[in-house]
DNA sequence: CGGGAGGTTGAAATCACTCAATTAGAGTGG
DNA sequence: CCACTCTAATTGAGTGATTTCAACCTCCCG
């Protein structure tokens, strides 16, 4: 059932690190349910006590805060392949919402099935433990840009970033990327207003660094947007590279 | 050797989740040098390849990323029992630097024991697991008060987080821990100036929430610096309180 | 051809930064 | 025990980045 629904993930997980066969397998057999989801809808919220995992199968989500004045932040942005909830399996209580920035096709996984995968593939287990660090790299690198960085600086880093990491799952070509954000969930994820961002997305335009349409951004000057952002992909610890 | 040099490490995993004999024993068994360090040296630095895992046994270190200008963003204090650089077991390449903050000791337990207790211990690898997951969370905790809170909210939630933590192992008592920090590291955890940090300690003091002398702090309104701080220590996940 | 979400613009206000000078403290050597 | 020194804390004034508020525009979709 889950055969070809589970693909993204598989896709996801080889881009930092190679599978067996035999592991490949058991990932196909992982049984699952297949959940579509509308656009800015809430996936999980903070407070819930999941009994299954989420991964994302097509579309976009993010992980995000509600402060008690209303302000948002945004912690992470989630591509297709991504297991949107694996603190689930060992923290009981969520402390973060998930929410979705396109309409998307979920996976949902019940805790069981995972725990009985970890408990059989050690890789597989090292594998999602890697994925963790990794995402904990990346929170690292946005407390950089949101803490140190400029506007135009953290802009710049967030595209590539994203660019980056939609070309290691296939979903970009020629640093080119079907972006759902807008300019308030990009403010949201770098702590500024959208007034704000879309002065800065007026400047990297002006600068011939990017072109952007309302849902599709395209680094025309990819070496000089990475210069702009002091982005340097090695903290992203790819496999291979698109 | 290790016997009761270890013991942080103990406490520390214990403070989020329980450990059998058996798995106690097992952490006491584990091999390691105790290596001491001076203040503000680097223990670890990004581009490294660690061969070894750091164990702070006693101290205080921090997390950090340096700038191409210079600056400075502190991503994550270390507190005694923490494993510092635990992502170089499955991440080959260090993507962050780690510093002394105070005269510390160290343990250094070779990656392949390391790998060992994970292998025959599976329990112990969910604990380091669910530890890397709770600083995840401490990490998007992060996020949210460098882009949304201002100054003095921000502040005051890291005091709140840093006395958390230092109860969970019994290095605060009465809300008061000894803090090694300058308003500069302060400064550069939070996204500030140190001379906006001196300004913002002195209305903390103002209104009554803190005393802080050079190197101990002590929140004299607990509940206060919390409301101000917007704290709320459940994205902790302690499994008792002190 | 509305209606609504999201993008754009301008002006005023604010928070936080930089620069630069001064003071306080802790440690050291004589 | 006192000068000396270094680091860290403090202060004031001027600047700059980013926010807020409020209005207006534009595009997409039904």
């Amino acid at each position: 059932m889950g055969s070809a629904l589970i693909d993204p993930l598989t896709r996801k997980l080889e881009s930092f690190g190679s599978l067996s066969t035999v592991e490949q397998a058991a990932l196909r057999r992982t049984e699952g349910t297949r959940v579509p989801i509308e656009r800015h809808h809430d996936i999980v919220s903070a407070g819930d006590q999941p009994r299954s995992v989420n991964v994302l199968l097509e579309g976009f989500a993010c992980t995000y805060t509600l402060l008690p004045e209303g302000k948002r932040q945004i912690t992470f942005f989630h591509l297709p392949g991504d297991v949107l909830d694996l603190p689930s399996l060992f923290i009981p209580v969520m402390d973060y919402s998930l929410c979705s920035l396109a309409h998307s096709q979920l996976l949902r996984i019940p805790h069981e099935a995972m725990l009985a995968l970890f408990h059989e593939h050690p890789r597989i287990t090292h594998l999602f433990w890697r994925e963790t660090l990794i995402y904990a790299a990346i929170f690292r690198e946005w407390m950089v840009g949101i803490g140190r960085r400029p506007a135009f600086a953290s802009v710049a880093h967030l595209f590539c970033e994203l660019i980056v990491r939609m070309q290691a799952i296939g979903l970009a070509v020629d640093h080119q990327v079907d972006l759902p954000l807008t300019q308030a969930d990009i403010g949201d994820a770098l702590g500024l207003s959208s007034v704000h961002v879309n002065r800065t997305l007026q400047e990297l335009r002006g600068a011939g660094l990017i072109k952007m349409t309302r849902s599709r951004l395209r680094a025309i000057d990819w070496h000089g947007l990475c210069d702009a952002g002091e982005f340097d992909d090695s903290y992203l610890h790819q496999q291979q590279m698109g």
